[in-house]
DNA sequence: TGAATACTTGACTATTTTAGTCGGGTATAT
DNA sequence: ATATACCCGACTAAAATAGTCAAGTATTCA
């Protein structure tokens, strides 16, 4: 159970973002010297972030990225939908008919698994943005 | 963040055990037929759960494995150690000198990955085996 | 005693996922 | 104009996962 580095990065990077004043927009290159996150894998990322309204773009000189909502309002859950990183616990579809239903044999231990996998997007829910970027001083 | 096949094909077999009279011996055979799990596969998984104390093994013609304690005293955070099947978040290690240690410009968000783990590992601390095993009818 | 059952173990392999790169764009400020 | 910086799909290397194979050993029962 392993968390990939593309939400990781995708939160560093955001909490970066929102160290700095709102409107003005920040680099990826800029982000990707602090962070040492690659610059293209960081353009990959945000592309998503911006699909899903989390950001958007300035292009052109002295352009970059903006976080779109204030910080307080940016669950992580929505950085975590956006880069399609879901909580998978079990292969088997929750209502397909056949093979696994969550009563047939196969998937004894079904019920446990959904449970997991809400608990763990609760986690998610409950924290913003800014309750990661503000605890720290300096980037 | 994905939940691996062994772990989770563990939890399954040692529930299906936990259905039958304790020190009357499951084969894997069977078990295997039950929840649709390659034998092949079992054998690796139940090796590591005899490592780890959990099982225990009785060879020959109507052999196979055992409980070695009750549902009730057995933890799923235990099966998930035994098969190495640690929650990790993050890559860096937690008190390494150089790179991150929670404070660097790198892991701005180390303190939220770890309170995650610990948040997950939680969840299967406060889960035995017995919660799901006799929640179900059948098998 | 020997055949069948069932555990034991390490090594091997195919598949999938992940992490990250590449190349060729487009928009905009100065 | 030109440099900066976003845009986007396709590609690839490496690692992890899922599962198989081969060659055992121990025990029971006929």
């Amino acid at each position: 159970m392993k968390l990939n580095t593309k939400s990781r990065y995708a939160v560093m990077a955001l909490a970066d973002m929102s160290k700095f004043p709102i409107n003005n927009p920040v680099s990826l290159r800029d982000i990707s010297l602090r962070q040492s996150i690659s610059l293209l894998y960081l353009e990959q990322i945000f592309l998503k972030l911006k699909k899903n309204d989390i950001v958007k773009s300035v292009r052109g000189t002295n352009g970059g990225y903006v976080l779109k909502r204030d910080p307080k309002n940016i669950k992580l859950s929505e950085i975590f939908q956006a880069l399609d990183q879901k909580v998978k616990t079990v292969g088997c579809k929750k209502d397909s008919k056949k093979g696994c239903n969550g009563k047939s044999a196969k998937c004894i231990t079904h019920e446990l698994w959904d449970e997991l996998e809400i608990y763990i997007n609760n986690f998610f829910e409950n924290k913003k943005l800014s309750d990661l970027s503000l605890t720290k001083g300096d980037i």
